[in-house]
DNA sequence: TAAGTTGTTCGGGG
DNA sequence: CCCCCGAACAACTT
């Protein structure tokens, strides 16, 4: 369920609860008092990366789906959920999910130009957050939250994909160019991940993961786990370049 | 049925 | 004190 352009349809979906107080509040999830949120008004809802933010007056619920998460909206869930939130106009249920409190201001919390799916992402840190680790290969970087939150392991295959760059590439050694252009892509394919997923039409547009062969050249994709994170990943050894 | 999965945090060992 | 690595966690599908 939760890469991060999954997280902005989930907000669109919490809007209606805006501006209404919770009646019932309960859940599993470990280190949070499910109680403290009754009778409190949600004021917005925002997100950073895969970070559901549901910002009541005095303090945030931070939600985070995890690997197996998911939600649902006035549907009963079989099991238990991690929060369960009611409100007089309909409910939410979150499955498997991280729940903690933040009391400190967001600003003082979140830096917004790492959210790919922010509209203050900021290329140029981006580099300058990439270039500040050499040696990290570039597969572990695209799933470092704190470069390029919200990104997933789909984000990470299809942006390396579509860059023509291969997965184990070590970022010292990729040229300016490719990581300007790898950028580039992974915010582009954000945007088409958020529409394709809006449409229920994601997996058809997927180029790579989980993908067998390459659409480029008709040759079989390599498939491995790759870097410290060893997350699967499809690569064509033809069409994505190896910096190394 | 057992394995695999769009992820992160924690704690121990070096 | 920092880095690295494995374990732990949860529910659903194939």
């Amino acid at each position: 369920m939760p890469e991060g352009p999954s997280i902005i349809i989930l907000k669109d979906k919490l809007k209606p609860f805006i501006g209404k107080r919770v009646i019932n509040a309960n859940g599993y999830a470990k280190g949070f008092d499910a109680d403290q949120l009754i009778g409190k008004t949600l004021k917005d809802i925002r997100t950073w990366g895969k970070h559901t933010l549901l910002v009541f007056p005095k303090f945030t619920v931070r939600i985070h789906m995890m690997l197996f998460g998911s939600y649902k909206i006035n549907e009963p869930v079989k099991k238990n959920a991690s929060l369960h939130l009611e409100f007089s106009n309909g409910y939410v249920n979150f499955s498997i999910s991280a729940v903690k409190l933040i009391v400190q201001p967001l600003d003082e919390v979140y830096d917004w130009s790492a959210d790919i799916m922010s509209k203050e992402w900021d290329t140029a840190k981006a580099i300058k957050r990439l270039k500040a680790k050499p040696k990290t290969m570039i597969c572990d970087a695209l799933l470092d939250q704190k470069i390029f939150s919200g990104s997933g392991n789909i984000i990470k295959n299809e942006s390396l994909f579509r860059a023509r760059l291969h997965p184990e590439s070590v970022i010292g050694e990729i040229s300016d160019k490719k990581l300007e252009e790898l950028i580039v892509e992974v915010i582009n394919f954000t945007k088409d991940f958020l529409k394709w997923r809006k449409a229920g039409i994601l997996t058809k547009h997927l180029n790579a993961y989980e993908k067998d062969i390459c659409p480029r050249n008709h040759i079989p994709f390599h498939r491995a786990d790759t870097g410290k994170t060893k997350r699967h990943s499809y690569y064509c050894e033809k069409c994505q370049e190896l910096f190394d």
